[in-house]
DNA sequence: ATCGGGCCTGTAGCGACTACAGGTTCAAGG
DNA sequence: CCTTGAACCTGTAGTCGCTACAGGCCCGAT
């Protein structure tokens, strides 16, 4: 089940969790700063060293990110997670609140996909002065 | 034909200009910071005072943002129309580039859709502490 | 003990705005 | 002509999610 417990693995620099993580090692740093990620111990040094639960959960916001979860909604799944008592209800909730976003995104991206290749396909591509992709720009009714 | 001329139109204040094109006013300091829209005359006063032909550069400029041109593709499109030697391929290329950029953009979220609706359709919707989605989230193999 | 890579902190930069604070100007009404 | 208050001015700082330094310290292998 997915709790963040502290497992005995292998300890970890940052570099070599960046490394397994593929997030890089200035953005790990910025994750602890703006508290996505905890405070890990350090060694005598002051160098930071991570345990398999900070794999775990940094994976976790990668996975998150990458479907287009902002940092503050990642902060909140992990505020629920942390707590342990989050409710599906209440995950699935932002989950489609994000769905929707990446829909009207994509209607979005479509017309303007339509209204780009229209605008390209007048264009004969020669060296006339007068070409319709700018006078489409400067067009007010598009 | 798209040429930037002087045109005498009524004089407009910034916010005139803000309303008509629908442009924040804050929009269009910025954009005359960066060097996207020309310093235009000022009032004794020493207030914004535009034309026509801002009217017309802003939209220009509004439309190609909304169509995704970054300002430096804004930029470079509007240096081809002033020196007026622009020529369509150049202008073409430009266009396809964008529409390309979009096109994958469009398949990207496309496959984000896909995982959010399976991972969201796992989803009870109870009070069930583990949760699909947290699952997936955690699972290194999606 | 020395070397060179990895790590540390702190700060500044990106793009494209947006949001003030604290002051000046303009135009309409009295 | 004078007052009011909305609109304007400049300059700076904040947003988001990183990324890129600079100028140092640590660590482990030789």
């Amino acid at each position: 089940m997915p709790s963040i417990t502290v497992s005995r693995g292998p300890a970890l620099t940052i570099g070599a969790l960046s490394k397994r993580t593929g997030v890089n090692i200035e953005t790990i740093r910025f994750y602890e700063r703006v508290g996505v990620l905890p405070k890990p111990p350090r060694s005598a040094g002051g160098h930071r060293i991570y345990g398999e639960d900070q794999l775990m959960r940094l994976g976790f916001v990668r996975r998150s990110r990458e479907l287009g979860f902002s940092l503050d909604e990642v902060r909140g799944l992990l505020h629920l997670v942390d707590g342990g008592r989050y409710t599906c209800a209440e995950v699935k909730a932002i989950t489609l609140d994000r769905l929707a976003d990446v829909r009207r995104k994509i209607a979005d991206l479509r017309r303007l996909a339509q209204t780009l290749a229209d605008v390209a396909g007048k264009c004969r591509g020669g060296k006339v002065p007068d070409c319709p992709v700018i006078e489409a720009l400067f067009d007010p009714r598009r």
